[in-house]
Order: structure tokens, then sequence, then C-alpha cells
DNA sequence: AGATAATAGATGTATATACAGATATTGCAG
DNA sequence: CTGCAATATCTGTATATACATCTATTATCT
């Protein structure tokens, strides 16, 4: 352990990371530690939680190009694309060449796709149940509005 | 597109995922979005967030076992084992055996893993100022409280 | 029209992550 | 003290993730 002599110690960043702690960090541990559960539910379909994040996107909005797709769910296009090779070696989306601009893929969900984002939703309302229980019911929807506003600010630019 | 009458649209887990939403991907979601500008502040000191936590609570309590931080950090052992192993490397930490259980690593950081650790620091502040002053102080601090909250249950059990 | 810039995705590479199962060590029952 | 259960970690394997860079296509400027 450093010693308290130490001058970085009486810095004003040190002391807010070690009193405060990180909001990121703690972001990213509470994902970790929930994501867990819900891929646990999620295991009779065989989806991860990515996964169905990406069928639900398709299922609400067909037809979208890996760019629009990308910024919807809020991961890098190019994430996107190897997550997409997954579910297509399923058959559960399939990719056009946009007719107009041949640059452009048209992502859309399949009938089995479908099928299994459908099967697979009263297995995340399952999870969903689970997390609030062990989480209360205040803090559960509290969070879940302040991480609305999160994602809204920040998937914009 | 599904037709508006398919039996499916009516039960109340699709309508419950479709209007709330899904709490997991959008924790998902909002720790993608803020930690990408976080490694980008931590690009001058070549750590990642990951990385940066795993500093940190070593900094703060030396001589963990990896189970013992893998806890505290929020990861899975096996995940701490290889992410581990990049900081060795880097000889920015170490792992002895234990003298007493020798099925137990004791992890400690170097003097240069202390120094990286102490560099690192007014780097994630930045990052962290830059994080609340996207999303405004009264969102960020209440989202922290709740996150707080939210690590402390899921961690225990 | 031809050269060049801009755009959409894909690839190369590296880290992060966890589950299932393997290995090494310790503790305990008999 | 021997064998078996429990514990701590590591390995095999698979998905998720993003940055830098590449390729293919379209748009623009002269």
């Amino acid at each position: 352990m450093a010693r308290k002599t130490d001058s970085v110690l009486e810095s004003a960043a040190f002391r807010q990371l070690m009193e405060e702690g990180c909001t990121v960090l703690r972001l990213h541990a509470a994902t970790r530690l929930s994501m867990q559960a819900y891929n646990a539910f999620m295991a009779e379909v065989d989806l991860t939680m990515p996964q169905f994040a990406t069928l639900a996107s398709l299922y609400q909005e067909d037809g979208l190009s890996m760019a629009a797709l990308a910024q919807l769910i809020g991961v890098d296009a190019t994430t996107l694309t190897r997550n997409l090779r997954l579910l297509e070696r399923r058959g559960l989306v399939l990719q056009d060449t946009a007719a107009d601009d041949r640059r452009r893929r048209v992502v859309r969900l399949t009938p089995e796709g479908r099928r299994l984002f459908l099967r697979a939703v009263p297995l995340w309302q399952k999870a969903q149940a689970a997390l609030k229980k062990r989480l209360g019911v205040t803090l559960t929807e509290a969070l879940h509005k302040q991480l609305t506003q999160v994602v809204e600010k920040l998937r914009g630019s």
C-alpha cells in the first residue's frame, strides 16, 4: 500500500476516484452482473442478450441499414457486422444489397428469426421480473428512467 | 413487420418489452457508449477501463486472491485470469502462490503498476468530467447513486 | 467524362467476457 | 493414512466489442 504521504494521495482526482468512484465502472459492473442472469434465461432459445437486442430492433423496424441498426442498438457498426454474421448463419436474419445504393445492406428478419424472437420474449420477461425482484421495484424503475435518458443523450452524438 | 393481429402482439410480455424496454439492454448500451470516451482518455497510458479498474482495486487493497479480486471488480474469476495476464506481461502486477495455500494466488501491484495507475487517475478524472458534462450534473449524480446500490445488491450473491 | 472526395461495410487485430470442464491442492471422513 | 469431496485457479471455446485500415461504391468538382 502506498504511503499516506504520497503527494498524489492529496490530489482531488485521486480522492474523487476513491470516495465517489467511477460512473462507468459501476455501469459496467452492473451490466456484467445482471446480464449473466438474463443470458441464463435466454439459453432456452440459444440467444444472448446482444442477439436478442438485434432481433428486437429489427422486429420493430425491419429493413434497416447496418449503420442505422448499429446506431439504434448503440454498438459500433463493425461490431454489428460480426454479430449479424452469427444470426445470418442460423437463418434468423438476411442481408440484401440495397437496390438504389449497392454500398448499403438492408437487414431483415426471416420468418424463423421472427418466430424465435417471439418465443424469446416471455423468457426475457422472466429475466426482467427476476432482476426487478432482486433490486426492488423502486430502484429498478428509477434506474430504468435514468438509463433511458442516458442512452438518449449518448446515442445522438 | 408483423401484422397487428398476431396473437403475440397482445401478450403482456411483448407489450412490456416494446413500451418499457429492457433494463439490461439500456445498461449495456449506456456502458458501451460511455466506455468508449473513457478508453479514449486512457489511451495516453495505454490502459482500458477494465484494466484501470483492476489496478484501482489492487491499489486500495493489495495482495488479494483471484477470487476476492474478481468479486470486488464484479467479473467472473476466469475473466480475471486472462485480464491479469496482460497486466502481468507489462510488469504492472505480480502473482505469487500463497504460502499457506498453494492453490491460491496473491495478486499485487508492482511499483510500475502503482506509478502507471497514479498517472492514469487525472486522465480518468477528465473522462469523468466529460461524461458529467454530457449527461448533466443532476442525471449523473442520481444515476451514480442508483448504480452504487445496484452493484451492492448484485455483487453479494 | 475523369479524378478525387465521401460514404457504407468488411477485415485485421486486440481486449473483454463467461461457461464448461480440467488440474492442482487442501480438507475431511473412515 | 488413504481416498474422496471441496476449493482455487487455469484452459478450451465461443461471443462481444471497437479501433485502424481496407475495399467497393457513389457523389462531386472541374
